[in-house]
DNA sequence: CTCTGGTAGATGCAGTTGCATTTATATGGG
DNA sequence: CCCATATAAATGCAACTGCATCTACCAGAG
């Protein structure tokens, strides 16, 4: 059996802490805010994209990672909280399609500057443009499938 | 209100999707093969490190980036699976001191192979031995307090 | 000694997640 | 048309997490 590089570990072990207390900082000021976390930003983010055509949920667990179970219920409880609707689909009764609504949209408009600046402090003011560059390209090697 | 630039923003996103796409890899390994989780993981090694000595949950905690109460839980179910032991400690008596059983030492073991095997194949074998030496060091600055 | 403030750890409760399964519908083969 | 298989989404239940609080103990000031 092989044993891996210290180097690798290293760096797996360097993954994982980086994006936890990223993650942490951020959480933490959108807590703070009084706004919602940021699994429901991506959520809101992505939907808002999808424009006036709206996006399916089963295209929208794959962006953002989300198991199928997981996806509906977050959809279940962004509804509730008014932030989107969800209708059914001509041509396809199993399944519905998801729209911001006014106020999905305002929430998220909210979010943004929040999430921008606590962004800014642990990423931006940390490194140089080309570090920033070139960490993105290490870590997309990583995640490519 | 100044905006990040969008490299910080990619830069941001693809740290959060490398992370969640190699957790999922090496978790579904773990799975796979009938062992128990990461932060089973994570706490078994910590504790193995601290040896005859044991180490105290609060320090644990710290080390792990868990919440008081996550930590006091974890210990709970490991305690309860047979693969620690916790004793009260001479000179304060509201703490205690943690200990792998010989159990908890065999379960690190089985499980190495498994994580290590996963970890190579989603970063050793993706970058150059540089690039993974300037992953680390990059990843570092941004989780430097 | 007693009081006050602090630290270690546990816990009740509500909300969230994971897993397996269910419901409803679609689609292609015979 | 009928069936087997596949896909979209929801859900029951158990486990886990977050939050606030609680209990037990410690340590220093007066």
């Amino acid at each position: 059996m092989t044993e891996p590089k210290p180097e690798t570990v290293a760096a797996w072990t360097s993954l994982v802490t980086a994006g936890r207390v990223v993650l942490d900082h951020i959480e933490s000021a959108l807590k703070q805010a009084g706004l919602p976390r940021l699994d429901w930003y991506d959520a809101l983010l992505e939907i808002e994209r999808a424009g006036d055509e709206g996006i399916r949920p089963f295209e929208l667990k794959d962006r953002l990672l989300l198991p199928q179970y997981g996806m509906s219920r977050l959809l279940e409880r962004m509804a509730k909280a008014g932030l989107l609707a969800r209708e059914g689909v001509a041509g396809d009764r199993r399944g519905q399609i998801v729209r911001l609504t006014q106020k999905g949209r305002q929430v998220r408009r909210e979010m943004w500057p929040v999430y921008a600046a606590a962004m800014m402090r642990r990423v931006e003011h940390r490194l140089t443009q080309e570090e920033v560059v070139e960490l993105t390209r290490l870590l997309r090697k990583l995640s490519r499938s």
